[in-house]
RNA sequence: CGCGGAGUAGAGCAGUUUGGUAGCUCGUCGGGCUCAUAACCCGGAGGUCGCAGGUUCAAGUCCUGCCUCCGCAA
């Protein structure tokens, strides 16, 4: 076609979310010159060295791939020069791009964020979102600038959060919706044309932190639907966890609200029936957990539980 | 050598301290019974107790080495 223009493109990303659209780019031909992502990092208990799922995809597809450790020394810009895109996209990366890497490509720097922007900016979007009962998220495609993901937005995609959402399910089609854009802004760029651009309204901006162990923690004096919201954002990493009485912990991989009221934390019930429950009451409502991971076990469903630990009706936290 | 839990029937567990015939709750198979229940009653099958070696008259149990799974920490 006329005025066509094929783009270099560096990308720069780390975690699944980001294969999912590298995946993309490169399924529908783009140029993808090179790939940056976070070096290995140390992953359970014999701290094995392991890549991030970017580069496993990367060296897969022949791509080349830099693992900085910084991008603020010389060897960086280099490196940029050398390569010298005309577009940097970056997904889930996790590395702040410094002043003279986000000036560089002619096209900018383009970023793929998992929320509706103003909204849940930073480290966790999705988990944010679902955690705080948001009826909808989406996907949002910025330009970068120096701040928190603050910069200009080009394109934006919601999806509902409904109530059997789990962190899995809505990640895999923000996934999705992210490529579906991110392939349209290339292409657009490509044609020649020009991408719209709208200022966010920091107003309205709200910061979606990164999840740490005390968000996992289940506190029965708060509301199920709470506490319900909070396991399925944290599902199926790293789970929402409570601590029995023994100080032992225990995961609760999928749970229900139900009706029931008690003291929180008190057992109200026990069924046996198909995967079984474990009605557990909360400080409005009650839960029944269906599938748990005790400390030092392996997964397994209530009904499991109950056959091997006997629970009455007594106290849990 | 980062800290800790665990491997026993298809599932979940007890038994290991104080070595002495493999146990519980389910599931499963066969039979009976009920309007009904995680139903109930009767009977049966199903285990090289993670692997290897050692001690012992005797090892699931004690000793040594190894493998695998899980939680924490990074």
């Amino acid at each position: 076609m006329m005025g066509e223009r094929k783009l270099k493109i560096v990308f720069m990303g780390t975690p699944e979310i980001a294969v999912t659209c590298l995946d993309r780019l490169v399924r529908e031909g783009f140029d993808v010159a090179a790939v940056v992502t976070r070096i290995d990092k140390p992953k359970g208990r014999r701290a094995i060295l392991t890549p991030p799922p970017v580069k496993v995809y990367a060296d897969e597809h022949g791509i080349p791939v830099l693992q900085p450790r910084t991008l603020r020394d010389g060897a960086f810009a280099g490196w940029l020069s050398m390569i010298d895109p005309d577009l940097i996209l970056v997904v889930a990366f996790g590395m702040i791009l410094p002043e003279n890497v986000l000036a560089y490509p002619k096209y900018g720097c383009i970023n793929v964020h998992a929320s509706l922007l103003p909204k849940y900016r930073g480290a966790a979007p999705m988990q944010r979102a679902i955690m705080e009962g948001e009826t909808e998220t989406g996907v949002t495609i910025m330009y970068m600038d120096a701040g928190l993901d603050t910069g200009d937005m080009i394109f934006a995609r919601s999806t509902p959060i409904t109530d059997s959402d789990t962190l899995e399910t809505v990640h895999d089609r923000l996934a999705g919706l992210g490529a579906d854009l991110l392939v349209s802004t290339v292409r657009t760029l490509e044609e020649g044309k020009t991408l719209p651009r709208e200022k966010q309204n920091g107003d309205a901006a709200t910061y979606a932190a990164k999840i740490e162990r005390e968000d996992a923690e289940l506190d029965f004096t708060r509301s199920a639907r709470e506490l319900d919201r909070r396991i399925r954002a944290l599902s199926p990493i790293p789970n929402a966890y409570f601590t029995m009485r023994d100080g032992r912990t225990v995961k609760v991989l999928s749970a229900r609200p139900a009706e029931g009221r008690g003291t929180p934390g008190t057992v109200l019930a026990t069924s046996f029936d198909g995967d079984g429950f474990i009605r557990v009451a909360c400080g409005d409502g009650a839960l029944d957990l269906t599938r748990i991971k005790p400390e030092g076990k392996g997964a397994m469903t209530a009904a499991d539980y109950l056959r091997g630990k006997k629970l009455a009706v007594g106290e849990v936290l």
